[in-house]
DNA sequence: TGGATTCAGATTGTATCCAATATACAAGAG
DNA sequence: CTCTTGTATATTGGATACAATCTGAATCCA
């Protein structure tokens, strides 16, 4: 059996034919999450199935499915006969998911420095040396994004980390045009530093004052964005 | 495979929640919901689309846009072009679930206890009297509801009670049958006076041990009926 | 004036129909 | 006999069409 050495196989072919995504209803869910992450609706405003439909090429169909899918992920609101608007959160409801997120980071990082190997280590060590010389950018974001996936991976915890995954994107989209603290701060290699070292307390110490610190600042530009 | 021991059908599910709602979608889902955790439909069990719309009186539209509402709920898991399951938990899976509520529902106790008040506390107490001196069945499995429900909803953390209400809904099927291990033990007296005394660690403790104790069983039914 | 009301337009909710895909089973080749 | 391949059937995905509901502005009446 010879096969063309340095040629494409046919399931790499397969996999990027499939990365267009298999149902409409897939395409339009990833396309409105991105469009709602990205800032193109601001929050509160409405998303007619209709017009909505009609930018994507599909009909309401598929729209009311991505909705409703994107409504459980927390990032739109649907409400009988009126129809979709981008969730809007209070400063109260940012404290929250970031309270949240700190409890559930910190369980999650003891599972971390108490499964993860050496090899692994490195992995996040290597991603967090790039993470430190990349400028900011959607490929900084997307990087970060791949840093915390992996790490959390490592946890054997799969719901635990899809939950994580969830409460970061409803906050993720007040991030717009936020200075990213924890680069300014020398970033990742704190914590990785503390993983290899397997000492939870650094790592708990270090998530909480980070987290902490993007809490406060994103409650303070939604406060003032909505004074009472 | 036995069905459970219980007469309900999800006609009559549907009947007694058709003039609650304004929209089909709002009552399929809640009939599908509750056929679910009644056991009318078992774990791993498929739902054909055309099945409970004819059962319910309503297209395929809406029965598909609640499979997605409780897909996101963790009810049920939804395939490309291959419809529409129950869906299985293993054991790892309820070893998590109960690993979450833990860490949720100890720090929502936290809460409770610093901000509740004396007769918000009379309230609990009077329908932890009723949970005693009243017997098994479904009518006390709703006050049960009814009185956590209560309990977080002092704690002024929405978001946080909701997926409490979210993870103890993905469980709450594995229950059938199970003795109810509180209720012989006395029950939610104890976590009342923990409340009213206002010492969080004997609330942690009291929730860590019952739900501890539940899982445990829980896990060992599945592991049981599952053999490796 | 001001409040309720009515009536159009816009938007969502649902049913029906057709297309795309998966599943099961039969038939054939090796 | 086993594995593949073709085909029929069932089920899901999606588009179109129509019904129900909301919204807002003009109108009516006190």
């Amino acid at each position: 059996m010879t096969r063309p050495p340095d040629e494409a196989t046919i399931e790499q072919i397969a996999e990027k034919a499939r990365s267009r995504y298999q149902t409409a209803e897939e395409m339009v869910t990833s396309a409105i999450r991105e469009a709602v992450l990205a800032g193109v609706y601001q929050p509160g405003e409405r998303l007619p199935q209709e017009q909505l439909g009609a930018a994507l090429g599909v009909s309401r169909i598929p729209v009311r499915a991505a909705l409703r899918q994107l409504e459980a992920e927390g990032l739109v609101v649907l409400e009988p006969h009126r129809g979709a608007t981008v969730r809007v959160l209070e400063a109260a409801d940012i404290d929250e998911i970031y309270q949240l997120r700190i409890l559930l980071e910190t369980f999650m990082i003891r599972s971390v420095i108490s499964l993860v190997t050496a090899e692994e280590i490195d992995e996040l060590e290597s991603i967090a040396a790039d993470l430190d010389h990349l400028d900011e950018g959607p490929g900084w974001l997307a990087l970060r994004e791949r840093f915390y996936e992996r790490l959390y991976a490592f946890a054997k915890r799969p719901l635990t980390a899809e939950l994580i995954g969830k409460l970061r994107a409803d906050v993720g989209r007040y991030w717009l045009g936020l200075r990213l603290v924890d680069h300014e701060a020398g970033g990742h290699g704190v914590i990785v530093e503390a993983i290899r070292k397997r000492d939870p307390e650094a790592a708990e110490a270090w998530l909480t004052e980070h987290l902490t610190e993007v809490s406060s600042e994103l409650q303070r530009r939604v406060a003032e964005r909505n004074p009472q």
